[in-house]
DNA sequence: GCCAACGTTGGC
DNA sequence: GCCAACGTTGGC
């Protein structure tokens, strides 16, 4: 069992629009990034994911699952990008600021704090409790 | 709104 | 295959 990463700006696709697909879910696609798809490729069903809001917020707003493995993004005829399908499983109870991802040492690791760009990322065990833990939120 | 960082593209 | 140019992203 792994956890990830999935960036997305709240204008485009927000947590909201996601909880609003339900237990359906719904396809993470329009990612062209190799690293992100890479990434995409080596999840399984039932890893869980961060679900992250850029630009404005800032912030990891909820707790996601993967529900499909990669498959052509269904956004693109070009077989190079494939992606999986997300539901939403709950929302943090505090939504966890990059600044104060920052200001935990032991988060210093972070994709998110070094890779800011990368869309999808991989988050270990470690880094998971932690950040549940700051979200007062069940991991 | 600006700008730095990064990834991708395309010419050579 | 290299590298300059360009476009996009996202923090500030």
């Amino acid at each position: 069992m792994a956890y990830w990463l999935f960036k997305s700006e709240p204008n485009t696709w927000g947590w909201d629009d996601q909880v609003a697909k339900g237990d359906a879910g719904e396809e993470w696609d329009g990612v062209r990034n190799y690293q992100a798809r890479n990434f995409m490729r080596d999840m399984k069903v039932g890893d869980l994911g961060f679900f992250y809001h850029s630009m404005k917020e800032k912030s990891v707003v909820g707790i996601v699952e993967v529900i499909a493995e990669a498959h052509q993004d269904s956004t693109t005829d070009d077989d190079r990008w494939e992606c999986v399908d997300i539901k939403a499983v709950r929302p943090f109870k505090t939504p966890v600021s990059l600044d104060q991802i920052k200001q935990e040492p032991k988060l210093e690791e972070m994709v998110l704090v070094n890779n800011s760009r990368l869309s999808v990322q991989p988050v270990t065990d470690g880094e998971w409790q932690i950040v549940c833990d700051m979200g007062d939120t069940k991991p």
